[in-house]
DNA sequence: CTAGTGCACTGGTCTGACCAGTAGGCTGCA
DNA sequence: TGCAGCCTACTGGTCAGACCAGTGCACTAG
């Protein structure tokens, strides 16, 4: 008690350093996605370092997306624009190690189509519209084409409900959340002998939630959405988890 | 058209294979947390590579969450247990790099938390809601001693709703989007004169959602919970974006 | 004026060295 | 016998200098 407050110290290590300087520049705009850095030789002239520590700190950005580097390029690394790749990669980690029920993303998906399809029922544009209506058409002709375009078209589908839900987060956690779960369960698909009148089904289910986004029910829109991720699911998902999944409907 | 169909080479790094192995081991189980990898030295024996390609490796894999060095330690890295915190790392340059707005963010944790209280009032504990209780008298007990307090008790609430809503990927996003609204608008709450005011509102919030949640009356749960947040947050929002909110609202 | 060749540079990898830490065994004292 | 304290053999972090296979550009030869 009383007496200066003393923080405690942790040694960081050059590199850090490093990755903090410049992770601050790209952040704070300083440096634009296209831009270049100078390169590694250089660097380490800038930072009073060794060419490995610049190298480890160049890893570690490279590593969060931030920069790719190239060999032979006579500029340096390359600044990335954002992708949302880290974050796939982050998720599908926890995904991996377990950690995450194949019940626990369906769910997920539940919520965050719901929601896009609510959001989307009173935000949608004209052009989102027809983008959704393409999806649909594309969906009804790849019946005779094969299962993997019509998970394609699907995909489209939900991507443009996501897109007009003007939500990025959304968005972008709606389409890692639904590749992880595509991945998990592909082979189960891929042997399925119904898989015609899957898509039939799904097709005519994609049909009514777009009527309600189209004719601007969100409630509606979002339960419809909701009842057709959990029908479209809930076969893979074990009798356990299925009761949590039921949460999600009325 | 015909002949043999070549695939595009890519050059693969030795230290990516590194990378790839390793993770592998983790994500299969062959490698547990808390147990600990060969020191560097040998593994750029078991590798065939050196020593500076090893430590990228390793770099990229700690960057991940994967991993953890110590200097000193006689034994090598550690295995690390998943951690939201490149979760969270990813998310939070998305929203740095002003890629999302904050109108975004208060919608998303709109629908997580709505959705957590959904599920929460239908799957909670009593120890749950014990917790829950525990969280708004602490809240009430805070009002005299600080904000941060206060605000302390209100995440431990939103914590526990998560937590009975038994699904970690809500959990781990609301927390992760939680903290970076908060960061966002730190300093406007900071600002702010009449916070006492905004605490006993916000008590009274937490109480009338804690009711419905105790009821097992999910959709009101939700529907106060959203209101909640929006009431909580708007002010802060701006203009444009605050219709964007109340499409989540009924 | 263009096709082709070199050169200067890039990142990727390797070798070998030093440093400051740490842990555990060892020594010597009580 | 028991323990305090030192010593050593490691660890990861950093450095220096080298080589290689690529790349793009300027220059040159036709």
């Amino acid at each position: 008690m009383g007496g200066p407050r003393f923080e405690p110290v942790r040694t960081v290590r050059a590199y850090e350093r490093i990755v903090e300087q410049i992770e601050q520049a790209v952040e704070s705009g300083k440096l634009r996605p296209g831009e270049r850095l100078p390169s590694e030789r250089e660097l380490m002239g800038q930072f009073s370092v060794s060419r490995s520590t610049v190298r480890e700190a160049l890893r570690v950005l490279q590593a969060r997306g931030l920069l790719r580097s190239r060999p032979g390029d006579p500029n340096g690394a390359e600044v990335l624009p954002f992708s949302p790749a880290t974050l796939h990669k982050s998720m599908t980690t926890l995904a991996r190690v377990d950690e995450l029920s194949l019940g626990e993303l369906v769910q997920f998906r539940m919520v965050l189509d719901g929601s896009a399809n609510l959001l989307a029922a009173r935000l949608h544009t004209p052009e989102e519209l027809a983008e959704m209506d393409a999806a649909v058409e594309a969906m009804r002709a790849a019946v005779q084409v094969g299962y993997d375009t019509f998970s394609a078209a699907d995909v489209a589908f939900h991507d443009a409900v996501a897109r007009a839900s003007r939500n990025k987060l959304i968005q972008v956690c709606n389409d890692v959340v639904r590749s992880i779960v595509l991945n998990l369960i592909a082979d189960k698909i891929a042997d399925s002998d119904d898989r015609e009148a899957l898509m039939l089904e799904s097709i005519r289910h994609h049909e009514e939630v777009l009527e309600a986004v189209r004719a601007g029910d969100g409630p509606r829109a979002a339960r419809l959405a909701r009842r057709k991720m959990y029908d479209y699911y809930v076969g893979y998902v074990p009798e356990e988890e299925r009761e949590a999944l039921r949460g999600l409907l009325e």
